[in-house]
Parts: C-alpha cells; sequence; structure tokens
DNA sequence: AACTCTATCAACCGCCCTCCC
DNA sequence: AGGGAGGGCGGTTGATAGAGT
C-alpha cells in the first residue's frame, strides 16, 4: 500500500519547460491564481504537467518577483551566517533574501559555497596546526588551551567563553562569538576593529543600521591579528571600537 | 577538432506536515 | 479522532554548457 500519487505519471509531461507551456502557466496564475489547488491546475490551464511541477516552475522561475543572476557577496553572507545557524533550511534562509527562492540557494550552497568551506577546512587543518602555537599573548594560551573544544565546521580550536560561527563571508576565516552575544560581523585586519553591515542588522531585526550596545560586536576572525584583539577582550572586557 | 571532465542549475522524487472532511 | 489529499521542503538527478586536454 503506496502512497496514492498525486498525478498519472504516464500521462504527464516531464523535464524542461517550453516557452509556451510557461506562457501558458504564467496566463492562467494572472487571471485565475492557484484557486488554492495546484493538484487540479495543470487540467484546468490545458497543460500536461504535474500539479506539483506547475507549482515548482511558477516558485522558483516564473513568478514576477524573482531575482536571477549571481549572488552579492551580502546575499552570501547571509547564507552563510544562517546555515551555521539553523542548518539547510533552505526556505527559512529564502525567506531572509527577498527574491531568491529555496531552490536557488541550495543550488548556490551546493555548487560554490560548500566547495569554499572543503578548501578553507583543508587550509584550516595547516593553519590550525601553526596559529594555535604562533600568539603570544598568555589570555590567548590560556583561551586555547585544553578547555577549549574544536569547531567541526571549520576544525579551529574554540577558545574558552567563545562559540563558532562558521566562517566569515569569504569563507577564509573561522568566525568566533563571545558567548551571550547574538552577533559577530568581521573584524578589519587594517584597523583592528569590526565592521557592522546592514544585512547583520536585518537579520536580527536589529531598529537600525546603527546597532546599540545590546548588539554589541565581541567577535572575532582567528586569524593572526585577532588572536590580539580577544586577548583585549578576555583580558579587561573592553567593549572595541567600532567603524 | 574531438573528446573528457567539471560545474551549474532546473526539475523531479519522495517524505513529512497540515488541513479539512 | 483519524484518515486522506494537497502543499512544502530537502535531497538528488540529469541535461547542458564551458573548460581543459
Amino acid at each position: 500500500m503506496g502512497r496514492t500519487p498525486c498525478c498519472d505519471k504516464s500521462k504527464v509531461k516531464k523535464g524542461i519547460w517550453s516557452p509556451e507551456e510557461d506562457a501558458i502557466l504564467k496566463n492562467y496564475l494572472n487571471k485565475f491564481g492557484t484557486g488554492g489547488n495546484w493538484i487540479a491546475l495543470p487540467q484546468k490551464a490545458g497543460l500536461q504537467r504535474c500539479g506539483k511541477s506547475c507549482r515548482l516552475r511558477w516558485l522558483n522561475y516564473l513568478r514576477p518577483d524573482i531575482k536571477h543572476g549571481g549572488f552579492t557577496q551580502d546575499e552570501e553572507n547571509i547564507i552563510c551566517n544562517l546555515y551555521n545557524r539553523i542548518g539547510s533550511r533552505w526556505s527559512v534562509i529564502a525567506s531572509h533574501l527577498s527574491g531568491r527562492t529555496d531552490n536557488e540557494i541550495k543550488n548556490y550552497w551546493n555548487s560554490k559555497i560548500k566547495k569554499k568551506l572543503k578548501a578553507t577546512k583543508t587550509n584550516s587543518n595547516t593553519k590550525t596546526t601553526t596559529t594555535t602555537t604562533a600568539p603570544s599573548s598568555s589570555n590567548v594560551a590560556a583561551a586555547t588551551s585544553t578547555n577549549s573544544t574544536v569547531d567541526e565546521v571549520t576544525n579551529f580550536p574554540v577558545p574558552e567563553n567563545f562559540m563558532a560561527n562558521g566562517l566569515n563571508a569569504n569563507a577564509d576565516q573561522p568566525v568566533f562569538l563571545l558567548e551571550g552575544f547574538k552577533y559577530c560581523s568581521s573584524v578589519n585586519n587594517n584597523t583592528g576593529l569590526f565592521s557592522q553591515t546592514q544585512q547583520d542588522s536585518y537579520l536580527f531585526n536589529s531598529p537600525s543600521f546603527g546597532m546599540d550596545e545590546n548588539y554589541g560586536v565581541k567577535g572575532f576572525q582567528m586569524d593572526e591579528y585577532s588572536y590580539e584583539v580577544l586577548s583585549n577582550v578576555l583580558s579587561n572586557g573592553s567593549p572595541l571600537n567600532w567603524y
């Protein structure tokens, strides 16, 4: 006793949609909407397609508010952050990116970001053995002592009082958060100051672009310079400058 | 030029959830 | 209350284009 199929697979067309089919579906939906029933829609519209196929075609391609083309760095940043937080819940991630579909994000993740992460992980394995011994600060040494754990994603040691937050936007540096703080943005290696970006305030429903203290940025990237920043955080807990 | 490999992305599959009768 | 139908979603596949040899 299997589940009843949604349509007769032998009577429906499969594969790439033709421009004519697209036009029929688009015209029908513009005139009548879905009618709350995708399964019955193809017959009404005169399409030899499965209702689910029509729904997918509309949602992923024909909808007027769909944004096609390459992802911006900001979008990639949001995807990385959310994936690290909630995993492969593509529809939720898509809801944070206007005009992007879950399918598109999923494809982008699988074809681009995942590869970046893999490459970074390989690099990190090498880097871990060198950088963990490099920092001179005793605070840092304490932070990366045997009490720390290793982040499964980046393979970097997670210092005490910090939690792993995946990789930065370029996927070339692990990012860590001081526990209890909601957000970590990237550190500028030249100035040592932390940046805030618009999508970050968006992610956490911060009231405005200029966040308040509750959304304070107290994180760092595990590169050599940031060990120094971490040293400051751990030794005196002073808020870091923003720019 | 021909062939192979790789990346990309549209589309399908099938499971799970929700809603309605 | 529970069973069925439809919708939603994540995983996977397969076609195709472009790069490499």
